[in-house]
DNA sequence: ATAACTATTGAGATAAAATATCATTTAGGA
DNA sequence: TCCTAAATGATATTTTATCTCAATAGTTAT
């Protein structure tokens, strides 16, 4: 009945989604660990990604129309994604919006959760850009 | 110096996506319409579907984890998915939220836009899950 | 109405993100 | 140390969407 064992290659996922200061996502992730562990394969790092969100040590930060970045912050707030070069960074809300089913019409609808997607140009590429 | 040429194919995209109540992706559409079209091309389903949203004529709905989907309807408003059978609705706010940078720390962002995407169970889905 | 030009189409290949399959390896208890 | 099943690595598959390219068909000019 012991199920859940701790392997090398989950322990090198999470030192990779802990020990950076943006969001990476799953390539992202791999790529890093892959430079001193070649022999490492997607597919483990995609399923320890899954195993620790699962666990609830790291988030699942999901974007509209790109891969998934995952985070080990773990304090309620919400993300922005740059538009040109895609990186995930956190966002506060000065103060936190009520979004309930009482100031909503769900048109029959139960209300589980609702997700909010930020978009904007990061500090890096409005340099860029203001360089060229 | 003319462009954008008026097809059949094109046309039969606009009606798939406005003659229906709910907001159908891509594949809804492509089966909706090769029915009646057995030879159009699910290539040719997305290209004019790009080209409406483009041209301002449809909306393009993204969820989080799924297909887009295709709305009519200008109008400004959120939308709502089913956790179940994935199904798209409107939404109303009943008073509208202000998310601008006066209330956001971006972090060094400059702000371009945000999507809210709600999840829920809609009506079909409670029925079935309260008949078992 | 016909010809000519080229945007659009259909079919299939390809891409990106993620999961599934399965033989092999290995963590961890006996 | 041995045993067993969980986890891995390699690869195939799935899903959503785009790209390629020869063939088709709108549109404009004749």
């Amino acid at each position: 009945m012991k199920d859940k064992r701790q392997t090398i290659q989950k322990g090198l996922v999470w030192d990779a989604v802990t020990n950076t200061t943006n969001h990476p996502n799953a390539e992202q992730i791999y790529e890093r660990i892959v430079e001193k562990h070649p022999s490492i394969s997607r597919a483990t790092v995609y399923r320890n990604l899954n195993s620790l969100v699962e666990e609830g040590k790291v988030k699942r930060v999901r974007v509209l129309g790109g891969p998934d970045h995952f985070d080990h912050t773990l304090r309620n707030h919400y993300h922005i994604q740059c538009i040109h070069c895609k990186r995930v960074d956190d966002i506060e809300l000065f103060e936190d919006i009520n979004l309930s089913e009482q100031n909503i019409d769900t048109s029959g609808y139960t209300l589980e959760s609702y997700e909010i997607v930020f978009n904007g140009i990061c500090p890096e590429c409005k340099n860029k850009r203001a360089a060229q």
